[in-house]
DNA sequence: GTCAATTTGCAAATCATTCGCAAATTAATA
DNA sequence: TATTAATTTGCGAATGATTTGCAAATTGAC
């Protein structure tokens, strides 16, 4: 019966678009204290992104281990720098989808559905706290 | 006492250094018809990569799940663009890390430690054969 | 309101990866 | 070669993010 954005999927659209930082299903959870279960999360963080609502990546850290992020839709799109030390993220602007369509259109007979690109290092402040 | 590179740590090199694709602690457990154990095939990748003879990047799969694949070590290095269909790995030339390293650091105050980009996508042969 | 389709909460399952610990291996030394 | 301390290994159990089964709740068309 076509209920697609639910409340609750509102709810979780909201707080990934209120956020200047990716979240994952867990700090969502958090953030909405609980209120909707945490499978929903997941369901909806997966409808979200199927329905280009959201974008995602997933990150291996030392801290979080392998982890799915979510982020709000940007133009141009983000990708992100991870602190090693503090465990933040910083967006950085200079996708490199072109260059890569280029690339592979030319060197491999692949269609490309989707990039994934981050950095990981350490940050600034970081650095001088050490 | 330094022990370092093992008998079963270089058994693990070399499936690594003999595969022209990415593997996981599973495929190389399975290539050496488990004669290692798995946890120290876990821990041999570690200690490999730790020592910088291997390269490794985590990506998701909808087959596999976010899973940890190992690579040999080559010059200029390479990333890879993964079909959705049949699940196998291309390499592809062309590494952002110079113009990564530039735009960071001039745009961010950080330093870069490592950076993560593969590609996902049908392969010519899926594109084909649907 | 009725009703079938969809979504949700809850608990249990999944699965790659990690960890604790005792036994085996290693390499330096006597 | 025997001794020995450090390191590695095998095994099973634990971890933790994510997924799944199922019954109850919600949704939207009629
Ligand atoms: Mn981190
Ligand atoms: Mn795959
Ligand atoms: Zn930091
Ligand atoms: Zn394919």
């Amino acid at each position: 019966m076509i209920c697609k954005l639910t409340k609750k999927r509102q709810r979780i659209l909201s707080i990934i678009n209120g956020s200047s930082v990716p979240l994952s299903a867990g700090d969502v959870h958090a953030l909405l204290k609980k209120a909707v279960n945490l499978a929903t999360i997941y369901r909806g963080l997966h409808y979200l992104e199927l329905q280009h609502r959201i974008e995602g990546f997933t990150i291996l850290c030392t801290r979080e281990g392998a982890v799915r992020y979510y982020f709000k839709k940007e133009n141009p799109h983000l990708h992100f720098i991870h602190c090693e030390v503090c465990h933040t993220f910083s967006p950085f602007r200079g996708c490199l989808r072109e260059k890569l369509m280029n690339k592979i259109a030319s060197e491999l007979d692949y269609s490309i559905h989707s990039h994934v690109l981050y950095l990981t290092g350490v940050c600034g402040s970081c650095k001088r706290s050490n």
